[in-house]
DNA sequence: ATACTGATGGCCT
DNA sequence: GGCCATCAGTATA
């Protein structure tokens, strides 16, 4: 497996963000391995961006995205969970994709530990939920995933079409269209439980039913 | 199937 | 003090 390097991160982020659905995100903890190859991601940027956490400018939190691409990005939310970012473009610009959905590969009966959940479906198909099944914490805030041996990305076949939507869970920047996903993947995120999310005229519904 | 809620803490006005 | 780039549980149809 070729991991990928500082090149491909350095672009811009909706092109980032689309062609990461695909790639494996391996995650090494105390000599275990996790892996997943990744359907659903979301870009983000900057001042153009009004959902992006480096909206209105270099905050502690948001300093990774204003740095140096191929970095792990991790904020904590809703008192609760994790979410993992890759960072993109260049020195000085912000962008960030969320990573927010994988189909396990590898040490899914850890994920299943770490989860405290049966179904395979539910192990890692949200950002808050692969971040803990992957043992993945603000520890990794602003590791390097370049050269990283603890977490990285590789190159990655998507295998289908990459269909793109609104983000998730956002309130403002309803108009971009910067969610891309595997149609049909079965660990694609059902899209959030807050109604705004699905409240802005002309939101279509998720397009993939899900069953079982 | 969709709808709503509680948990819980950091970040920012 | 309000708002979250969330999740799991419960209620309702």
């Amino acid at each position: 497996m070729r991991r990928l390097g500082r090149r491909f991160y350095s672009r811009y982020t909706p092109d980032v963000a689309r062609d990461m659905v695909g790639a494996i995100l391996v995650r090494e903890l105390d000599g275990v391995v996790t892996s997943g190859r990744i359907v659903e991601t979301e870009a983000y940027r900057g001042a153009d961006d009004p959902a992006s956490h480096a909206y209105r400018g270099r905050t502690r939190r948001t300093e990774v995205m204003f740095g140096e691409a191929g970095h792990a990005y991790v904020y904590f939310t809703y008192g609760f969970h994790y979410c993992l970012n890759a960072t993109t473009e260049t020195r000085g610009s912000p962008g960030a994709v969320l990573i927010r959905a994988i189909e396990p590969i590898e040490g899914v009966e850890v994920m299943r530990e770490r989860r405290g959940v049966e179904g395979l479906r539910q192990l890692t198909d949200g950002p808050g939920k692969l971040t803990k099944a992957m043992g993945i914490d603000l520890a990794l805030n602003g590791e390097d995933m370049v050269v990283s041996r603890k977490l990285y990305l590789c190159e990655g076949d998507p295998a289908g079409p990459v269909e793109t939507s609104v983000r998730v869970g956002v309130s403002v920047g309803r108009e971009t269209p910067w969610r891309f996903f595997l149609v049909d993947n079965p660990f694609v995120s059902r899209g959030g439980t807050h109604n705004y999310a699905e409240q802005a005229r002309g939101a279509k519904k998720g397009s993939s039913a899900r069953s079982q």
